[in-house]
DNA sequence: CATCTAACTTAGGATAAGAGCA
DNA sequence: TGCTCTTATCCTAAGTTAGATG
């Protein structure tokens, strides 16, 4: 304990060095049962632990700690109406066996290849193979020959036209975690990008031409691609590429005037990229034709794998090109370059048998292993963090296809221990030891608030944190019970909240920020997120801190989906499923940049909202003028539109003019065109200044205030007629606030992310069924793609 | 242990492709 | 029918996690 102890002694001092020393791990358990007193607060810890933590009477509240009433999953067993059908009962009942023979297991030691026969042999079917392959696993699964062309949907021939139903249904299989990803893997490798082709522009220095090395010109391209953009604007990244750029030069090119990058000036070679992606823009049919036929080649080859005798699509099969790093956020090495990478520092990872792809030519590997307890398929290091890059299979192969799967079961087994979970972890943020009481108080916040675990970061990456890193500048308090966080978070995306915590939680927090501490402290300096999965692996097997953001996302989402109008229309349904999706977004800060041009198209929107609110309003009016009776039957028709002034009728009056002297204008000429066309008179200039004039007649008295718009239908329609026009327009004004609506709701909110990765797609389907929502207007080909394991799931299933 | 590192998941922006529309 | 705006896909950065390492 003494290491313990004495860290305890150390005072807390501001710098970040300090309270770098300072976390350590669990405090000596005698802690936990001396001093029973158990007289919540924080009194009895702070004389415990030595003073680090001043003691603070003050705290002397009842407390009760029970007021965990966060709106999110609030009550877990009622909504639990489970009726889990078949097939879900044997797959997630495999999936439970699988985590439960784990437990038991040894982690499996690196041994590579162990079954590693049969490779060769590409050509075979896919049929054949795929029983020979399930082979290691047999378990007691049989292999039902489901045919799984669910009815989900009237689903788009199924894509690729592919006819071969006979796909492998893993997920029928009883997988096992761990052991092998493989038996035998076959692939074509890498491709690398093409050469670098020089330009020869010269960029200019101080305003003379300045001609580089193409290896210099190659990355003085690099930039002026980006000048003017926020990357380009943004002096680290300037800085960065400078001193790199720079030393380009004096390596390449002897004595060089380069000194400063504000005398350099990249202009020519700008508009030069430009021209190029301009022609390219106007490429004709043919050339762009050739251009996809040739893409499609080489998908063809590299795009694809043999693994286990299957073919399965390969991700992300192109090295880097070279370029400028663009790190996000304030991050210090933004804009250095990054290197190209050669064959020499790829490392292909390949079956034993397989036969090994060629390296570009005059080149080798940097490695050949044939390691089938990993999933790539070649890596490099990159040079600018050190870290490694991989080829993996694409987001639709079964091996990600298993691990998804497995991710989404080990959150809906957590479904079953969360109250336990979250009742231990109220009673610790009672705890006397303070890194038990930070842990529970984490862990509340984990649960309630989906904030990521939270790693170190170092002096050379932007400055991020997550729960475990928060620093005690990032929540400010309120009494009684109120927490503002403000930081940044993974891809420096802004977190900020403010809102109600259950009163211990509030006091802890006030506890641990207190002096000694400054501002850039840690807030949990007594947690780390290695401790912390520690302890969450002893509440559930598997369990660790991300897992709570799947289950909270997955739940909340099958929660909301329970309010989908069944008798409405498609739209509201799925508009029902976007708010449900965009709760679990908001959830998990999922954010996107607002486009450019948002204000604008708002206003757009706007406009033709009232244009047609007005529209409906001269048919109204026009309608009680011919049929006052039927004020009674229909009060709609006395309502008034909302947002329609009059000077907004004037303006909007006004803008028609401008626009129907357009139209006629071109009505005319096209008009013209073709009598031309028909070799018949044309019609005089004067007929279209006789047209223009009227129209000038109207706006001006518009504007003298006389006019008097006519309703839009004919003269003297029925009523039947105006009505079901006014209901007609009544829709359309409905559709147009709706969409208003989404579109602000989702301007700076990405729904995609938690769609991809947090909400378990079986509830999306199984809503698409329940609610005869074909699926394709909730997931893209590639999403179909990629849950295809998810397909068959019963109408009825619960998260 | 406390780091470090390997391997894998998650993330928003950039770009290409489609859809909607004057 | 070419353009604009939206959506889907691609790209790769930035996280998490757990085993290896000294």
């Amino acid at each position: 304990m003494s290491s313990s102890d004495s860290d305890d002694e150390m005072p807390l001092s501001s710098r970040v060095v300090s309270v770098k020393t300072e976390k350590n791990g669990v405090v000596p358990s005698r802690y936990a049962d001396d001093s029973d007193s158990d007289s919540d607060d924080g009194v009895p810890l702070a004389k415990l632990k030595g003073r680090v933590y001043a003691a603070k009477p003050s705290m002397a509240d009842s407390d009760s700690g029970s007021e965990s009433d966060q709106p999110l999953s609030t009550n877990i067993k009622a909504a639990r109406a489970v009726k889990m059908p078949k097939k879900e009962a044997t797959a997630s009942a495999a999936a439970s066996n699988g985590n439960a023979a784990k437990a038991g297991t040894k982690r499996p030691k690196k041994e590579p290849a162990s079954a590693q026969k049969d490779a060769k042999k590409p050509k075979v079917s896919a049929k054949d193979k795929a029983a020979g392959a399930t082979k290691a696993k047999n378990g007691a699964k049989s292999k039902i020959a489901v045919k799984s062309e669910s009815n989900v949907t009237a689903t788009s021939q199924d894509d690729n036209g592919d006819s071969d139903s006979e796909e492998y249904k893993w997920w029928l299989e009883d997988k096992n975690d761990d052991g092998p990803k493989w038996s035998t893997l076959e692939h074509f490798g890498v491709m690398f990008p093409p050469e670098y082709v020089p330009h020869g522009i010269p960029m200019a220095y101080k305003g003379k031409p300045f001609k580089m090395h193409p290896a210099v010109e190659e990355v003085a391209t690099f930039f002026a691609a980006l000048v003017d953009t926020e990357h380009g604007n943004n002096p680290v990244f300037q800085q960065n590429f400078f001193m790199d750029f720079r030393a380009l030069c004096n390596k390449h090119m002897g004595n060089h005037p380069i000194e400063e990058f504000k005398n350099c000036n990249f202009d020519k070679i700008r508009a030069h990229l430009d021209v190029q992606s301009a022609k390219r823009k106007a490429m004709t049919k043919e050339e762009k034709e050739v251009a996809k036929k040739e893409r499609i080649s080489i998908d063809e080859m590299y795009g694809f794998c043999t693994l286990d005798g299957r073919r399965e699509k390969v991700g992300n099969f192109r090295i880097e090109p070279p370029g400028l790093f663009r790190g996000r956020g304030a991050h210090p090495k933004t804009g250095r370059l990054k290197k190209r990478v050669l064959p020499e520092q790829v490392t292909i990872n390949i079956g034993k048998g397989a036969k090994v792809p060629d390296p570009p030519a005059g080149h080798k590997w940097g490695n050949i292993t044939h390691d089938n307890t990993v999933t790539w398929l070649a890596m490099w290091k990159e040079n600018i963090n050190g870290s490694t890059k991989y080829v993996y299979l694409a987001a639709g192969s079964s091996l990600k296809g298993q691990s998804d799967m497995r991710k989404y079961e080990k959150a809906r087994s957590l479904v079953k221990c969360i109250d336990k979970i979250r009742s231990e972890y109220t009673k610790e943020l009672k705890s006397e030891v303070m890194a038990v009481r930070q842990r529970a108080t984490a862990m509340y916040l984990i649960d309630r608030f989906a904030l990521r675990a939270g790693n170190e970061k170092g002096d050379d990456e932007a400055d991020t944190v997550g729960c475990c890193s928060l620093r005690c500048e990032h929540i400010d308090l309120e009494p009684p019970n109120i927490v503002k966080f403000d930081f940044l978070g993974k891809d420096s995306i802004r977190y900020e909240r403010t809102t109600e915590v259950d009163k211990q939680v509030w006091k802890n927090l006030r506890l641990f920020q207190k002096e000694p501490k400054t501002p850039s402290d840690m807030l949990f300096d007594r947690l780390t997120t290695a401790s912390l999965n520690k302890h969450l692996q002893t509440l559930m097997p598997g369990l660790t801190a991300k897992v709570f953001r799947t289950y909270n996302a997955s739940y909340v989402f099958d929660q909301q989906l329970v309010d989908t109008p069944a008798e409405g229309t498609e739209a509201e349904k799925i508009l029902a499923y976007n708010r449900a999706n965009r709760m679990v977004a908001v959830l998990c800060n999922h954010q996107r940049a607002v486009s450019k041009g948002f204000e604008g198209q708002m206003s757009k929107i706007e406009d033709k909202l009232l244009a047609v609110r007005y529209q409906r309003m001269l048919l109204k009016n026009h309608l009680l003028e011919i049929a006052p009776t039927l004020k009674k039957k229909r009060p709609d028709l006395g309502k008034k539109e909302p947002g329609i002034t009059s000077s907004w009728i004037k303006k909007h009056l006004i803008a028609n003019c401008e626009v129907d002297r357009e139209k006629a204008t071109k009505k005319f000429e096209r008009d013209n065109e073709k009598l031309k066309e028909a070799r018949e008179p044309v019609m005089p200039k004067s007929k279209l200044k006789e047209i223009l004039a009227e129209i000038d007649e109207r706006e001006k008295s518009i504007k003298k205030g006389t006019y008097v718009a006519e309703p839009p239908i004919a003269k003297n329609a029925l009523t039947e007629k105006i009505l079901e026009k006014i209901d007609k327009l009544t829709e359309r004004i409905a559709n147009i606030e709706v969409n208003k609506i989404e579109k602000d709701e989702n301007k700076s909110t990405a729904l995609s992310t938690s769609k991809i990765n947090y909400i378990d797609p079986r509830i999306s389907i199984a809503w698409c069924k329940k609610h005869n929502v074909p699926l394709e207007k909730i997931f893209t080909k590639t999403l179909r793609e990629k849950f295809t394991w998810a397909m068959d799931v019963d109408k009825e299933y619960r998260f």
